[in-house]
RNA sequence: GGUGGCGUGGCCGAGAGGCGAGGCAACGGCCUGCAAAGCCGUGUACACCGGUUCGAAUCCGGUCGUCACCUCCA
């Protein structure tokens, strides 16, 4: 069986068919640049990772394009509010590197390419020319420079989502400025007197700057072609984004995408994040209480379709279920070290972790698959049978390396967890004589005095191990 | 008004007609000087009401609750 996915415009689990054999192209909305990024980014980025991710371990050669977009109006918004409009494009840089540095954390690898809607001018320019040509597109009657797409001129318009032009609610715009009727688009911005300079192009219909959906209608055009395999993006991007990128796309011409992923979005104790609430979490404010692993686990471990509600205990039952694989794999690390058995065989994952994934990335089955080759390690270990231990230290390796969770690794070598280990050592050794002359008052002190200071311990039948904790 | 979700045991979270995913927490046991870690065991869970079926958490109809989108959002 190969890879399925449900795809929101079929909405069904279908097959995954790639136009070219063997090769994915994968175009994903990235984040617009205005300010820092907050937990639900970091899903939305880490969803098309661990899909990236899989499909390359199934053999696939994937071409990920996952979006920038560093010209809109909320950037400008933001620049005046920072009180140097003009330096918009600072702004947007300073902020997508925060992106990146964000996404590096929880080991989310940068995509085959990132490109920025500013580099793309020219693509979104003959896009709307030629959907001006063939009827589906119209510059604005009053003067403005706008272009707008006329979804009346379009047929399938709602085609994505389901839902009829007439149905529609009227956007209640609060500046409908040129349009010939409310669920008309823009593809095309002119230049109001207020906006700086810096963020207008030349362009037949005067100077001016993009609309938000024609850039991913050019820019996967440009990357990926015409036709590509997959869009993604988060859920609240269906309407109106992906159905105005679809429309524009079809009607200049192109087939666009084939399947249509989205991801759920995280909440905050049942509510969206929002800017008016107030209630975002940003992912600063979460790596700062937690490990990336951990960070990682927790937005990976619900299904990627589903919401993920975040609530105070969140992150700490993560970090239990990370600490729990941690403890395994450091564990049958130090029993294997002592005696290596025969090599394990070569990190495979295991039948039922690859059919959990195959059937729409099914990361929750995946890691019952995990948790459980987990147990059986650990069995394995208190029974004596290295061999077995061995095969499932390197089942959860593999797992856990398709999955992108760097576990175990972080152990630094500087020199104060040198010096710290040495002080630490020679405690173990004064609790150890201790207890051999069942001094246990005395060894229970050096116990606490550890765990005073973070450290746990562990009496092994050997030795005793020690952590940060 | 339109469109699409969701409601599973103390919590998180899968599943989608019959054999109780997994994690966290709790309780009992093994191990331990005591712990910790680990292992073994312990749960009459599927919003409500009808229906279909030998059998429904899963299918159908209805009710209630809840969320998202239709305005910028990953």
């Amino acid at each position: 069986m190969g890879v399925r996915l449900y795809d929101t415009k079929a909405r069904e689990v279908v097959d995954l068919a790639p136009r070219v054999p063997g090769r994915v192209g994968i175009y994903v909305c990235g984040p617009t640049v205005q300010s820092s990024p907050h937990v639900g980014h970091l899903r939305s980025a880490l969803v098309y990772d661990l899909w990236r991710r899989w499909l390359a371990h199934r053999g696939y050669e994937v071409t990920l394009v996952r979006n920038v977009t560093d010209i809109d109006d909320k950037i400008l918004v933001a620049a005046e509010a920072a009180g140097d409009p003009e330096r918009w494009w600072a702004l947007a840089y300073r902020v997508e590197l925060e992106f990146s540095r964000a996404y590096a954390a929880i080991g989310i690898l940068p995509p085959t390419y990132e490109p920025r809607a500013t580099a793309s001018i020219g693509e979104m320019l003959s896009l709307t020319a030629t959907l001006i040509e063939r009827g589906h597109a119209y510059p604005a009657a009053d003067g403005s420079g706008d272009v707008y797409f006329d979804t009346g001129s379009w047929a399938p318009y709602g085609e994505l989502t389901g839902q009829r032009r007439e149905d529609m609610q009227d956007a209640e715009d609060a500046d409908p400025r040129g349009k010939r009727d409310p669920r008309d688009f823009a593809l095309w911005k002119g230049r109001k007197p207020s906006e700086p300079a810096s963020a207008s192009w030349p362009s037949p219909w005067g100077a001016g700057r993009p609309g938000w959906h024609l850039e991913c209608s050019a820019m996967s055009r440009r990357y990926l072609g015409g036709a590509f395999d997959i869009h993604g993006g988060g859920l609240d991007l269906r309407f109106p984004h992906h159905e105005n990128e679809l429309a524009q796309s079809r009607a200049a011409g192109d087939g666009f995408a084939r399947h249509w992923l989205h991801n759920g979005l995280v909440t905050v104790d049942g509510q969206k994040m929002s800017k008016s609430l107030g209630n975002s979490v940003f992912a600063h404010d979460v790596l700062a209480q937690a490990e990336p692993a951990v960070v990682r686990y927790l937005l990976a471990a619900a299904h990627y379709r589903s919401t993920i509600d975040l609530h105070d205990g969140s992150l700490a039952e993560a970090a239990a279920a990370v600490e729990r694989i941690e403890s395994f794999l450091l564990r049958s690390g130090r029993a294997l070290a002592v005696a290596a058995p025969a090599a394990p065989a070569a990190l495979e994952v295991p039948e039922v972790f690859a059919a959990a994934m195959d059937d729409d990335l099914g990361v929750p089955q995946a890691l019952a698959v995990l948790h459980e080759t987990v147990r059986a390690g650990n069995a394995a270990l208190d029974a004596g049978d290295l061999a077995a231990a061995a095969r499932s230290r390197a089942e959860v390796a593999a797992m856990t390396g398709v999955l992108g969770l760097d576990l175990g690794g972080a152990r630094t070598d500087d020199a104060a967890t040198a010096a710290l280990g040495v002080l630490v050592e020679g405690m173990l050794e004064r609790r150890a004589a201790a207890r051999a002359q069942q001094d246990y008052r005395t060894a229970d002190e050096v116990r606490a005095a550890l765990a005073a200071a973070g450290i746990a311990i562990e009496d092994g039948p050997d030795a005793t191990h020690w952590s940060l904790s």
